[in-house]
DNA sequence: CTATATCATAGAATAAAATTCATTTTTATT
DNA sequence: AATAAAAATGAATTTTATTCTATGATATAG
């Protein structure tokens, strides 16, 4: 017995998300004639993904440099407790700054992402914020130099 | 003397950016209302701000569960050229399961970001994707167990 | 201080798109 | 095959996008 995810994608929903992913803001026009379809029935199955949660939002990409944020770092630090970090975990989150925060497998305990407008300001918050979250062990700053991808459209399947 | 960064962008123009990252559907006329304005020149700045790619494109949010993508992981790997690992970081790039892609400084030379279904899938991408793009010494692969936060919007100054 | 160039906005008119809804068709289930 | 549920159609209506011209603001040079 194979248990599907209880999403239930037929393969007009995975070319919906196909497309919106490249360009969440195609008209419902446009997404009618490239699936064959009404612009109706395309309008209700793109509120049935929202309301789904399987369409979780739709986000303008903004330029990073354009914002003066030209420094991105990763940040792993090791938790005190390995298990109940949660509290650690979401008080890492709240800081705006803070673009992910993963729990990851292995030595370190969290995988941070973050961005800022330069090593001054990324030592600031280091100093500011991060000092605060509570069971903090060792933290290793990971610089990145330079970006070569960076895309948030996920490989969705053909069926 | 203040270099500023050639983009000049003004408070509206922020304004648009902190509301379209969070809304990249949200209308014209909508937007006007939020900013005071007639939507005509709203319009006209956003095309701008396409333009002049600030706005680099809109996407949709997919949750990757939805589409059986359960697997997220972050391979650091050496490379046998340090400098001009270009193409190794070009190769990596081209794999569509591949979502970021940066060069880091530290120890290592990449830093990437994959999704995948399973473990297995992940194994599969290490041993027919990975292994084909050249000078890579060394892989490192983390986990990811849970995430605790993931989003793109930037932090997007006042002024 | 004024002329001029540049740029942004307002507001009206038009075109296009979104949305609603009653009906029909398709699909799945018994 | 009969029934129920889900999805699609197509027309009507509302809303939004887009275009265009006139106006106003701002900056710069003379």
């Amino acid at each position: 017995m194979v248990i599907e995810n209880n999403f239930s994608l037929d393969h007009i929903d995975l070319a919906i998300l196909r497309l919106m992913q490249d360009n969440a803001r195609i008209s419902n026009v446009d997404l009618a004639k490239a699936l064959d379809l009404v612009p109706s029935a395309v309008l209700e199955r793109v509120k049935k993904l929202e309301k789904k949660n399987v369409i979780t939002g739709y986000n303008a990409k903004v330029n990073p440099v354009a914002v003066d944020l030209k420094l991105l770092a990763f940040i792993s630090m090791k938790s005190a407790q390995s298990f109940s970090c949660n509290d650690t975990a979401s008080e890492l989150a709240k800081i705006p700054d803070v673009q992910e925060v993963h729990v990851i497998a292995g030595d370190d305990c969290f995988l941070v992402k973050v961005r800022t407008t330069d090593s001054a300001s990324l030592m600031a918050l280091l100093r500011d914020e991060f000092s605060k979250v509570p069971n903090i062990l060792s933290v290793k700053t990971t610089i990145v130099l330079e970006t070569v991808k960076e895309q948030q459209q996920l490989v969705i399947p053909q069926k």
